[in-house]
Parts: structure tokens; C-alpha cells; sequence
RNA sequence: UGGGGAUUGGUGUAACGGUAGCACGACUGACUCUGACUCAGUUAGUCAAGGUUCAAAUCCUUGAUCCCCAGCCA
């Protein structure tokens, strides 16, 4: 992996430790496993399997990132592949809004994707598959492997058996060709939905219920995206899956942790293929086919937002959000509409690594991942979302002065550009205050500070309307300041510090914009914990939208995805709602802002009512601290205590322990 | 109560019988024409109890807690 600037999200630290997936292909490797490829390493294909039933969104981006990074890491290779065996859910919507962010995410390792570079694997349908898979269905039944059902769904439940307790079926004994017979006639559509299965005859008695003889085709007289009326006939998830990655030549399917205990079906299905099969292909089977590892891994699961794709479809649905792509989602596609980088993304799925402990991942960590990756490549601009005019005294009326501002002080390639300053301004409204609170350092009255990249100013005063509200700051500059630079001693150094600088806006030369601010969708960190309903955390101020103060260039030159940090405010993205002189743009994410930070609570100044709290958890006081630290969560819930509060409990516990009971 | 997994600072993750490390956060300070960035420093951890060993996060025993599993979904 390269180092180039596309490439910044990657940081070194992270590539030096290898995750348990790369652990075992190396030990495999050792083994004499899988085979090299062409440069003498381990060969790897991955692949990434979704099904098209919804939009993408930043867990699936660790699948891919993972599976992706795997194939660039051993000069392997990845596949997208549709996991499309059942046409009742699926879509070509999906098919092609995955495709396009898969991409995008790809993007983000700078080395083509499924379909072009060194790495690309290419494109797939399971439903292609379905001869195959089909002729190998009619081969496990004449191994006595498997054998037509007819029990409905609702009797496989009721025989499924249960702990200690086998399932049972009634039809199990049938001869090997009234199996083949009544499997055809399935095909050929001779029965009604839910009428008859193919189950795979296993073990009735078995621990693992996913054993229980599972079904591996179930009659669906259903369109299909890809295949059309064609079948009627479709496989299941467990017994299409083995034979997609065996024809594939997968080495290594990936998956998450629930396929845990799939994995021993995945094995028995292609085991009991290559059955009889020999290596040279001699013998009534033929040839032997791949039998490709499963591997699980953890979710990816940010905090303050629902994953599911049926809460995300919910939420399109009811209007809780504008579609699937509004930038308050965790799609892939809302994501790069907020303006997120591929980059970015990359870097966080990527740190918080492959393993198989289930946790949430800060949100605060992704937001982190953006501001760094888009702070070494956002041009800066100059914006202000929430005005208040300042008027320059001592500034002629009508003069206006091009100063230069700096485009990118992390980039000094991106050079300057000209802004112009005028008698009346613009700036924030927060920026001033006429009683400046303890560690103010923004503009009161008689305090100067510098307008980024301007003048000195000095309040002189405020105008206020019948009800008091300032409407107007008057201020005087000081001429020797131009550019924003300080005049020079006789030393050579600065005659004035001022504590702060400002960003402003010429009254005279600016546009109006449309400015979305997102905030977070859920206000707990596991929408639904505290009340079992993750519509109770939802927050009502997740989007508030300003008419906002913008330099007045952008108005012509901004191009919708296009990224900018307005100084001290944070990184914005041109939104596709933006029309010609009348642009939109989405808040990414905020700076970092230590002043506001220090202005909320203490979590001290609540410890009190945090105690309180914990004695209301009714576990014993002797348990407390091994009761926080595992099961946390649910009895925080219970308790409505945030995350937050229970790491400051848990803190405040270690030094004051609770009376034993 | 059956089967499958998991448990290391606030969070995420390394260490695979031999110095418990890294990243993020938080806190201090320095720097600064963004209260940003950057830099320096501090903080804090092996689920519990036994056992084996010169030596245990790692091996053994017992227990605790959390997650997943009885779709003709994937």
C-alpha cells in the first residue's frame, strides 16, 4: 500500500499489526494452504456477497474495506457478488446503487476496483448459478443427501423439535427417484408455494439447530431482477453461498459473527458435493470442487444510529428522514452526500480492525476520521451562519480593499486568492459579547481582535433595537494591521497579540446560502436500549437548516460534492439540491471546539445524582463495579444513564468505594 | 436448561508462556492569523477465584457476564 496523499487515511501504525484474519492466512500460507500466486505469495480472493434488498451503508464498508484491503495486501483478487436467491426482497435499484458504492468505497485504496486494476475480481450474480446449483441439488439426491418435503412451514416449526428433542419429518425415507421426481416437477412448476422443500437429510437430533435437515430450495413463483420467470425454484442462503464461493474460487468467504454456526453446514454442503469426487476427476462425480474457508468477524456498529435495514427502511418510509441518502443516515450514499471521503471511511473501519468482539465504535471516532482526512485537503472559505453586522467607523464608505487569503495553510500548493474587505461586515453572532463570561476572548467592547486574514478591529460600541437585541456592532480598524499582521517593534517583533481572531464576511460582497447543519439522528447512544423503542431516542434537532453569510465567489464556482472548511465552523459539502447562484451546503462535521467543550457541564458537577442513580440499579453494592463493567449497558439503560455517566461512574467507584452490603 | 461465540485503560485494538504496547478520547502545557491543526507530557487496563510454572492476558479447572441460534430471510 502506497503512501500517495489519496491515500492519507491509511495511517502506518494500523498496517503494522495484523488482524486475526491475516494471522491465519499467513499461518495457512506456512501450511502450504491455497496455493501462491503470481509474485509467490498467498493466494487470496475475497469476495463481497450483498444481497440487493437495500441501500449500503458504513458497516457494510468495513466488509468491503476488509475483503478489498485483503486482495490489495496479497496481490489477491475481490469479487462483488449479488447474493440474489431470493426475489421476493430484492431489486435492481439496489443492484445498481451498490455497485456505485462499492466503488466509491474502493476508491479509497487507490487501486481500481471489482471491476478494473490489479485487484478486480469482477462481477457476479448468484442467480447465474442456478443450473448449477441446481445439478448439484439433483447429485446430493442421488448420494442420499437430500430429499423432497412436503410438510409446510408452519409443520417443520412445530416438528423442529427443540433442546434435547429431534425434529421429525415423515417424508425422510423416500426412494432416490421419487426425490428426483417430485424435485423436477418443482421445477417445472407443477406446485404451489410453500407445497414442497429440498431439505438436506443431516441430523434431526442436532445440537446446532441449523442442522436439523435445513431447506435448501423452497418454491417461489416470483419474478426475478436477473433471471425472470425463469425459476420458480430458488436455493436458500446456506446452500447457494458454498457453491457461489467454490465457483468463484474464493479463498477466503468472509462473513459476521451470526454465520457462526452456518459455518459447519457451509463445510457439510460442499462436502457432501465432492463426495465421491476425485482430484483428476475419475469416477462417476468428476473432479473435486474449491471448498473455500468461512471466517467471521464483529460488526461494525457506530453508536447514536439504527443499522438495520428494516429500521433504515422504516425510516424512509415514515419520513423520519427524506430518503435513503439523506446525510443523517449511515448509508454509504447519505455519507457522501454529508460529505464524507472514501478516505475517511477507509481509516476508521480499518483502526477499529477485523476481530470477533461485538462493540459500538464512538461516533465521535468516524466524525474525528472525516476532520483529519479533510483538513489536509479542504480549501478553506469564509462563512457566517448566524450574522450580525459590524459597521468600521473609520472605513471610508464605498472603499474596498482585495486582501489575500490563504486557500489551504495545510497546503501551501493551493496558494491564494483574493477577498475583499469593505466598511460593513458580517460576523458570528456567538463571536461577540457585550458581558464577556469568565474565558471570553472573542469581541466585546473595547477589546480588539483580528478579522482572519484583514484588519485589527476594536469594538467601540453596540446599536440595539426597542427590544434590546443588538442589531448592529460599531467598531473602528486599525490601518497599520493590513493583512491581518500585527505592526513590528523595533525588535522585530509583534507590537500587538490579539487573544482572538475572527472570520467575517464583506456585508457589500457577499451571497446568501441554503446551510444544512446535521447533528446526530438518535440522541442516546443505542437508539432503543433505555425504552426497547429506538423511535423514543430520536432527536428532533437533527437538522436545522440557516440561510447563512457566504463568501461571495462560491456562488459561482461551487460544484455540488465539493468540500470546503469554512474557517472556524467546520467542513461543508455542496449539496445536489444546490441550483445555479443558489447553492446548498450540508455540514460534514464541526471543528473541534475546545471553548464549547469547556462551557458544558462537569460530569463532577452531576456525580451526585449519578450515585443516586446506581443505587437505584438494585444490584449489590459489593457487585457494582463488576456489574458496570460487564453488563453496563443494559442496567445504565434501565437506570437512563448515558455512556458518559457510566464512565464517570465507574471512575468515581474506583476511588469511593460503596459500603459493602 | 442445548449449541455457537466473546471478555485487555473511557473506547477500539496488540502481545500467541518471558518488559502489558499502540491508536482515539480526556486532562496539562507549548505553539498558532482557525479556541482548528501540530508538538510534548499525564492519566488509565488483563472478567473473577483457584491451579500448573522460575515465569500466565496467554495453559488447566470452576464460575460470572454479554451476544447469536429453533425463517420455506440473508
Amino acid at each position: 500500500m502506497s503512501d500517495t496523499p489519496s491515500n492519507a487515511g491509511a495511517s502506518p501504525a494500523h498496517e503494522r499489526v495484523r488482524n486475526f484474519i491475516e494471522v491465519m492466512i499467513d499461518a495457512d500460507h506456512a501450511a502450504g494452504r491455497w496455493g501462491v500466486n503470481e509474485q509467490g505469495r498467498p493466494r487470496v480472493h475475497t469476495r463481497f456477497p450483498p444481497e440487493p434488498n437495500g441501500y449500503l451503508h458504513i458497516g457494510h464498508a468495513k466488509s468491503i474495506c476488509l475483503n478489498y484491503g485483503l486482495a490489495v495486501k496479497y496481490g489477491g483478487r475481490f469479487n462483488l457478488r449479488f447474493d440474489d436467491t431470493n426475489p421476493v426482497k430484492e431489486e435492481q435499484e439496489y443492484v445498481d446503487s451498490i455497485q456505485n458504492d462499492v466503488r466509491w468505497i474502493t476508491s479509497a485504496f487507490g487501486a481500481g476496483s471489482y471491476d478494473s486494476g490489479p485487484h478486480a475480481g469482477g462481477l457476479y450474480f448468484a442467480s447465474n448459478y442456478f443450473e448449477t446449483m441446481y445439478a448439484y441439488a439433483e447429485e446430493l439426491i442421488k448420494k442420499g443427501h437430500a430429499y423432497v418435503c412436503d410438510l409446510t412451514g408452519d409443520e417443520v416449526s412445530q416438528r423442529r423439535g427443540s433442546v434435547g428433542v429431534p425434529a421429525t419429518s415423515p417424508f425422510r425415507d423416500r426412494s432416490v427417484e421419487e426425490n428426483l421426481r417430485l424435485f423436477r416437477e418443482m421445477r417445472d412448476g407443477k406446485h404451489p408455494n410453500g407445497a414442497k422443500t429440498l431439505r438436506a437429510k443431516i441430523d434431526l437430533a442436532s445440537p446446532n439447530f441449523n442442522l436439523r435437515d435445513p431447506v435448501m430450495y423452497r418454491i417461489l413463483h416470483e419474478e426475478h431482477h436477473n433471471t425472470g420467470a425463469k425459476w420458480c425454484l430458488y436455493p436458500m442462503y446456506d446452500w447457494a453461498h458454498g457453491i457461489e464461493d467454490s465457483l468463484e474460487n474464493i479463498t477466503h468467504s468472509i462473513c459476521t459473527l451470526e454465520f457462526e454456526d452456518h459455518r459447519p453446514l457451509y463445510d457439510w454442503f460442499l462436502r457432501a458435493i465432492n463426495e465421491g469426487r476425485t482430484a483428476d476427476g475419475s469416477g462417476p462425480w468428476g473432479k473435486l470442487i474449491p471448498h473455500p474457508q468461512q471466517i467471521e468477524f464483529a460488526k461494525f456498529r457506530p453508536t447514536y444510529t439504527v443499522m438495520s435495514k428494516r429500521n433504515l427502511l422504516k425510516m424512509v418510509q415514515s419520513g423520519i428522514v427524506r430518503g435513503w441518502d439523506d446525510p443523517r443516515m449511515p448509508t454509504l450514499a447519505a455519507l457522501r452526500r454529508r460529505g464524507y471521503t472514501p478516505e475517511a471511511i477507509r481509516h476508521v473501519t480499518e483502526e477499529s480492525s477485523a476481530t470477533k468482539v461485538e462493540g459500538y465504535v464512538d461516533l465521535g471516532k468516524i466524525e474525528n476520521a472525516v476532520r483529519d482526512h479533510l483538513n489536509k485537503v479542504a480549501p478553506r472559505a469564509m462563512a457566517v451562519l448566524d450574522p450580525v453586522k459590524v459597521v468600521i467607523e473609520n472605513w471610508p464608505a464605498g472603499k474596498v480593499d482585495e486582501l489575500d487569503f490563504v486557500i489551504n495553510p495545510e497546503d501551501a500548493s493551493a496558494g491564494t486568492r483574493k477577498i475583499a474587505f469593505t466598511r460593513e461586515i458580517y460576523i458570528e453572532r456567538e463571536d461577540f459579547a457585550e458581558n464577556p463570561p469568565k474565558g471570553f476572548f472573542r469581541l466585546s467592547p473595547g477589546v480588539e481582535v483580528r478579522l482572519r486574514w484583514a484588519y485589527f478591529i476594536t469594538c467601540t460600541g453596540v446599536v440595539k433595537d426597542a427590544a434590546g437585541n443588538i442589531t448592529e456592532i460599531r467598531a473602528t480598524f486599525d490601518p497599520e494591521t493590513r493583512g491581518g499582521n500585527s505592526p513590528t517593534g523595533p525588535d522585530g517583533k509583534p507590537t500587538k497579540k490579539p487573544k482572538a481572531t475572527l472570520h467575517w464576511i464583506s456585508a457589500e460582497r457577499c451571497a446568501d446560502a441554503e446551510v444544512r447543519l446535521f447533528d446526530r439522528l438518535f440522541s442516546a447512544e443505542e437508539p432503543g436500549a433505555r425504552t426497547g423503542n429506538w423511535m423514543d431516542d430520536l432527536n428532533p434537532d437533527s437538522l436545522k437548516v440557516v440561510r447563512a453569510k457566504i463568501d461571495g465567489h462560491l456562488l459561482s464556482s461551487a460544484r455540488v460534492g465539493e468540500k470546503f472548511q469554512f474557517e472556524r465552523l467546520g467542513y461543508f459539502c455542496v449539496d445536489p439540491d444546490s441550483k445555479p447562484g443558489a447553492p446548498v451546503f450540508n455540514r460534514t462535521v464541526t471543528l473541534k471546539d475546545a471553548f464549547a467543550a469547556e462551557s458544558k457541564p462537569k460530569a463532577s458537577v452531576r456525580m451526585y445524582t449519578l450515585i443516586d442513580a446506581a443505587r437505584e440499579l438494585k444490584v449489590k453494592a459489593e457487585r457494582m463495579g463488576e456489574v458496570l463493567s460487564r453488563s453496563g449497558l443494559a442496567e445504565a439503560s434501565r437506570a437512563e444513564l448515558t455512556l458518559d455517566e457510566v464512565r464517570g461512574l465507574k471512575e468515581w467507584l474506583k476511588k469511593n468505594p460503596l459500603p459493602k452490603v
